[in-house]
DNA sequence: TATGAATGAGTGTTCATTCAT
DNA sequence: GATGAATGAACACTCATTCAT
């Protein structure tokens, strides 16, 4: 085993147990073991197991950004329909192929009703979600491929739709995602 | 303190402490402290943890019921739309006068990860509410109000928007329920 | 349920239960619910479950006796020795046919260990047994069926092979029990 | 305190607390306590109050064998009868120079009734010992200096005789052990 | 006679954390 | 960098016992 290779195994098996077992279940004994060191050498990483969650959050949650899975430079008149739908589909793929993800975003969901510093974290990144929305379809209006209405309200449902739809996959519903997704673009790319 | 209120008691403050910490972290002792009871005397009405916390699940789940919130067989041919977004608005208001149960509900959901029992009533009562929509829409086509088009989609979709509405408004994220719901509504209604 | 009953249905349950679980675990609750009554009520006949134990001791301790087995007064010259034998195997026979009641005396005896009047009527009952083998033996000697000899230890002989024969079949050792009764009781029928 | 000697306190106190309160009287708070060290200090070296137990019974049981006692190829024609009279004085001795270790023995025995391992173990230690009495009275035919019989019976008189010896002597009832297990011998040596 | 309701004390067990090494 | 050893606090749970009714 490599130098500071123990840092990442802390964090690996961290990530795989509280996707298996939640936030308060998985603890540094479990940790520890699937790591293959001691209970006190997380402590030499971090400083508390609320740090340890502390920096898994932070690894979650800040890569998470709409302009990465919807870059709004790459958006044109012509493509707009098209691109929307399938910027929605990989990111629906993407889930799809890392349930444990989804599963640990969930546990942190849960628990930021209650820890602050989570709960303010995740509604910033869910509004900039809606947000990323929002200037999506303006930036369409501007290209004349969205017709006027409420922007806002568009902007919304499709946030609202995506994100619901790996929750539904998550929790193991059946629904025809690709279906509705593709219906919910060309709602919005309609007129009302 | 009157006599065999004891009993509700319990519940209240089992309800009131896993909403705000959750199934596990709400302890026996807390919930007793709450109810301004001894730990034992839980035990007097619930055999165990585990059947206090499955007595508060189906108290939940057992009235969530679609055809609750929206009677099929008061839906007319001109009332259709009208009805589809109030009874939806409607069901918005009771959560939002009341979310405590919309954060219990949420901790189950998470809970229902471990424990077969809760994921299978769970994912039933999900279905069911989305088969709910695919009937009310059929009955809408026959009414001859619906256009035709993907109605498993559509029904998805009012779901899953409906449902996430409330999720976002429970985590304080600012959605304009409104109007997103009855531009859903309006969708579904129309063709495409 | 005549009146009266739940005396005897206490017991019974007791009895029944401290057989299979021993005298600690065999708890009131358990004594209640298989006599079919509240846990309080068994406190209206016991003023403790100590008191109950110590009910079932002495029903159990108070009527073993020597003499009921072997009653030396039908001790005769010619029958002297069949009557030992038979007396001996009827006693394990008894024991075979009831083992519920070994285990309990079982129980007692280890419990005798951490109570001083258990432990001495114990020690009473046993040397008894003890001292009626030789009161027996000497009988047996003025009937000069008996040859001199150490009455004391053939006496404490015949009483030890008698009382662990029955332990040995409670714990369901293979023991030729007839085999060794009939010989030790040959035994100390002749000379050494 | 040395270090490394907690593991021997837990086991020593555990031993002395058995011994007086019973397997399930003697609580892991009070080990501790007579140990020196916190409950949970207890888990470090025993994963559950059973495995504690299970290792006291695996102490004692293990070493407790026939051969240690009686080693057969000692015995040659000339002081067989002497030393079957010896050796077992000297386990009577040995047990009661080690009160502790009987009682202790009994409660397991009583424990067996309700773990099968234990029930097992047991059965096969006591069936062991009676089978070595066997197996040293066919030697002492061979060699001899046993008259014809049935050895099987003799063996389990012997057998069931010293065991019984150390039980009366646990409970302090006065056995006159020395007379009675050389008479036991004396009868075995002799035909019938 | 008997019970529903409740409790204090105690059980085995787990956990995050500490500290000397 | 990492560990063996240990702990205080908490947890779910059980028990004998009490008391008003």
């Amino acid at each position: 085993m490599a130098k500071g290779d123990t840092y990442q195994h802390i964090i690996d098996s961290a990530l795989a147990l509280v996707a298996e077992y939640g936030l308060e279940k998985a603890s540094l004994s479990m940790i520890a073991n699937k790591a293959g060191i001691s209970k006190p050498a997380i402590y030499y990483y971090f400083s508390s197991k609320e740090a340890l969650l502390d920096h898994l959050f932070h690894l979650l949650f800040d890569d998470y950004q709409f302009d990465h899975y919807f870059p709004l430079d790459t958006y044109t008149k012509d493509n707009f329909s098209t691109l929307l739908t399938d910027n929605g589909l990989q990111l629906l793929q993407e889930y799809d192929e890392n349930p444990e993800l989804l599963k640990i975003i969930n546990h942190f969901i849960v628990y930021a009703g209650q820890k602050q510093s989570y709960d303010e974290k995740l509604k910033q990144t869910l509004t900039e979600f809606l947000d990323g929305f929002k200037r999506l379809l303006i930036h369409g209006q501007q290209l004349g491929v969205i017709k006027t209405g409420d922007v806002t309200a568009k902007a919304q449902l499709l946030g609202l739709v995506l994100d619901n739809i790996s929750s539904y996959l998550l929790m193991g519903i059946k629904v025809e995602s690709t279906a509705v997704w593709t219906q919910a673009v060309s709602y919005v790319m309609g007129d009302d």
